[in-house]
DNA sequence: GGTGTGGATTGAAACGCTTCAGAATGAATC
DNA sequence: GATTCATTCTGAAGCGTTTCAATCCACACC
């Protein structure tokens, strides 16, 4: 009763296991008669494929391997689900990592990714991976860097503008009559937040007559956006900022909490905020929370192609594509 | 420059390839000199091992296959996490697949597991697995069922005892005084939904004096709990609960921005609320939300243990692990 | 009847690893 | 010196697939 191979397939059927295989993967150059002589067989062994043998006889797994930094943000499952949508289109599947923002966790993968013999990886990388990834590519195995410009490195990249981003994010808050604008944001380590950041000060600065503050933040959590907003309710009205953009949703929504239960704050009457992200919760907060949405399942998706395109013609210029967010305006930015 | 095999290997340690492979699999057998050489031939040619033909001979790969029903859930995250913790402690690492729900998805992965010949398989299943899981047993891969107690079903399987959760959370309700509880949900068809309404069920008829009315709604989300925190708020108080019981944390978080924000109920004076999963959410809600939590990444690695006995001694009885949820109690419960 | 022709099928080689029976070596024992 | 024994190393076999040159066959054409 052991696992059927295709040897007993091709026994069962009367044929050559090379027409099984034939079957199995240029049905259209076997007669008709024989691919269902051996169909039947396959049904009725249970005959399913060894795709150790197969890869092993490939040089190389159909499979795609993809690190991201942490899976319980949604900007990363959706955009491995984008990334899992295009490679199921080309016959590829994902598999998916996460490195938690671990480091050790992030190199295990790529070891393993290497080990498999992959098609190609995509990262989110948290550490300076290029070495490693270089590595992989005297493999053979390509490699895309996600979320995150990766110019001069010598990998194609797929990333958000984040500077857009900010800029957006303020401008929108200056075209509704606020001047006194607060950025609220901690981790100035991660580069996205500093871009967020410059766009800010570029919106800022193209128009006169306003100003940013930026309030520095214990991280990048729903209860630092929380004490953030109670030290704002603490100053006088007349110091307050107008017009707020935090970093991400999640301190939009403590900073909310704090404005609209604890004071006669009025969002976005006194107070108008965006955030960044556009989380589920974003849509379904208190007040329903004006945010600066990332295409991620695009993303995801792009970056399985520039793989594939390099998997295909190795030795491809790398591409650095940039996707600009997208604001959505709700409750939180207007008083409709 | 092709990738460097056991063979190169060993030509440029002038050793065989059985050496080689001793080094890299039983170090202990062969003499310190020779591993030191060969060790550095390895390093010196960047040879990394090929998982294809090591599996191909092994009959069976070093992995875990895991499919989760939306890997966009903390809980299932968290079960991951500790699966992954465990079966690395195993030196064998997770496969990842999100059905989305999707049972076309779900199929797939399991399809494509049996083609990699896993060593297991996990499954928090969607449809009826039982005869697709048949055939991996048949082919020699275990499974353990995960989230979904499976008496009967001939497999292993851990769950959480859902009866108990709801009864935990009303039986709560009740001894701090409230008698008319409501069971907020939707989704019906969800074992775990039924489940813990049969929980709250079984604490009311512990407990003369109380009362339980079930609100069905429309799905599991926070717009569905807000928009019955709406047709709460319109009904005359002497006609509210007096304590609500959510199927997830989600509705809780809609209900509560309903009751808060909408009208002059109390929470927990006037409707006290216990949600369920506890996620990140359930702290930082405008009213921090008492909520019945999951040993969720003790499931997983729990389900990692179970798959290996099985694993090794085929033909083991099946188990059925139950966990028991645990309360965490916040202000939407207690005055304090 | 001989000769092409093209489609269908065959079967051996190869992918890179692990395993295992046996060879080689050297030390210990009689 | 012969024998035993433990240690270390060797090299061929085999895992299940794909691929490809070679073969086979039926048919059409001269």
């Amino acid at each position: 009763m052991a696992a059927a191979n295709v040897k007993d397939v091709a026994a069962l059927a009367r044929v050559s296991i090379g027409t099984v295989s034939n079957v199995l993967n240029r049905p259209e150059i076997v007669a008709p008669g024989t691919a269902d002589r051996v169909m039947q067989a396959i049904e009725k062994l249970g005959f399913v494929r060894n795709d150790a043998a197969r890869q092993l006889k490939a040089g190389r797994s159909n499979t795609i391997g993809l690190v991201v930094l942490d899976v319980r943000n949604p900007f990363f499952t959706d955009l491995a689900r984008g990334a899992e949508d295009a490679a199921s289109d080309a016959g590829l599947s994902i598999l998916l990592g996460d490195s938690g923002r671990s480091q050790k966790r992030e190199a295990a993968y790529l070891d393993l990714f290497e080990e498999q013999r992959v098609h190609g990886v995509l990262v989110s990388p948290l550490s300076d991976v290029a070495r490693r990834l270089e590595g992989l590519r005297r493999r053979g195995i390509p490699a895309v860097l996600v979320d995150r410009s990766a110019t001069g490195s010598g990998f194609s990249s797929v990333s958000v503008d984040d500077v857009a981003g900010g800029r957006l994010a303020v401008e929108h808050l200056i075209s509704i009559g606020r001047r006194r604008i607060a950025y609220l944001a901690g981790s100035f380590d991660f580069p996205q937040v500093t871009d967020r950041l410059r766009g800010a000060q570029e919106a800022v600065a193209a128009h006169p007559g306003t100003s940013l503050e930026v309030i520095d933040i214990d991280g990048l959590t729903v209860l630092a956006g929380h004490a953030a907003g109670e030290r704002i309710v603490a100053r006088s009205a007349a110091d307050r900022p107008d017009g707020v953009f935090t970093a991400n949703d999640l301190i939009a929504v403590g900073l909310l909490q704090a404005l609209v239960m604890q004071s006669d704050i009025r969002v976005p009457g006194d107070i108008a905020l965006v955030g960044y992200d556009d989380i589920d919760f974003a849509e379904t907060a208190v007040v329903p929370l004006s945010s600066v949405r990332q295409p991620s399942a695009l993303l995801g998706r792009t970056a399985v192609e520039l793989l594939l395109e390099e998997a295909r013609n190795p030795g491809l210029a790398p591409r650095q594509v940039v996707f600009q967010p997208e604001l959505v305006i709700r409750r939180s930015t207007s008083s409709g």
